[in-house]
DNA sequence: GTAATTATTTGATTTAGGTCAAAAGTTCTG
DNA sequence: CAGAACTTTTGACCTAAATCAAATAATTAC
């Protein structure tokens, strides 16, 4: 089993900057990082909001477009030289239906993610900004510090000021 | 196919204000509703908090316990009077694990429920108490009426009060 | 290496929504 | 149906964070 996903699966880097996945487009490739930071945002208001950012053995997509096969609004970029690997939907897909276990331990990190969705709702819902920042630090404890202010801040739904306020207090 | 799964499915019923789901235990059923209104909340500070409300044609379930089979913070209970159907993990994975076409189907309302978890996060950072009242009316269109205003003020993360004075402004 | 962008910080001012307190309305319960 | 126990509304006041504006600082490009 093991050799059929290695044999689907292959390696990509992304330079700083690059679009890893344009929303014009369907996500049909799911990236799994070996080094590096991948940020998933959409446009508002003509700005760069930040959805979240995925780091080390973390898997990326765009979730929506990337399971049902149509369009979303989220842009993927590379906020520094990434190394990743990817694999096809439709391979994906194939290993499932192979491989019911996959399929299982899929099923299983659904959970996990599910859970990450609700804390953070709950983060944001009853939080002031301070305590929103130290969450994310938290949350990203090994990536926080090589995120740009300005993303953050749109992730944490603050203004770049009250961020830049928030972290000159010590 | 279907009889396969009517066969593991068993009408319930739950009287105003029962508590269907305690977050001492882990939840083993997933409930479809048939009428009436389930709330998921959960306790901060000694306050219930909305999580979410889920009503006619939906299921419930506490999603990382289910998944995982272990605890989670939430509980659910009824609102008012709800008719429901009710199955039990064991009997959805069982088939999950014998139709394909279930687990697959299963898979793909999983992009549903990230998008609305997404749309929901989005709409919690950048918009205005009002506007959070406005999008909540239209999430629950058929639903919101029903729901006591505390209640929907703690979904939303705003105070009881504001929320009175938004509805006041016509 | 210096100009030109782009990102971050700092300051002054405004405002949406929170807090506290009390009144008015509703709905349970015996 | 009357009192108790919630729920919702209204009022006065306060505070966290937004906005607007401008000064630094850090990158990037030529």
């Amino acid at each position: 089993m093991k050799s059929e996903l290695s044999k689907r699966i292959k390696p990509i880097v992304f330079q700083k900057g690059e679009l890893v996945l344009d929303a014009n487009n369907i996500s049909k490739k799911s990236y799994f990082i070996n080094k590096g930071i991948l940020r998933t945002y959409f446009i508002k208001d003509g700005k760069e909001i930040s959805e979240y950012f995925s780091g080390i053995d973390e898997w990326v997509n765009s979730p929506k477009s990337f399971m049902q096969r149509k369009k979303d609004i989220y842009y993927i970029d590379a906020i520094e030289y990434t190394e990743a690997y990817f694999i096809n939907v439709n391979d994906l897909v194939y290993l499932f239906d192979n491989y019911p276990e996959m399929e299982r331990y899929a099923r299983l990190s659904m959970g996990t993610v599910f859970g990450h969705f609700m804390e953070r709702i709950t983060s944001i819902r009853f939080t002031s900004a301070k305590e929103k920042y130290i969450h994310f630090q938290k949350i990203y404890s090994k990536i926080y510090h090589r995120i740009p202010l300005g993303m953050v801040a749109s992730y944490l739904g603050i203004t770049q000021e009250t961020l830049s306020r928030i972290r000159a207090k010590k």
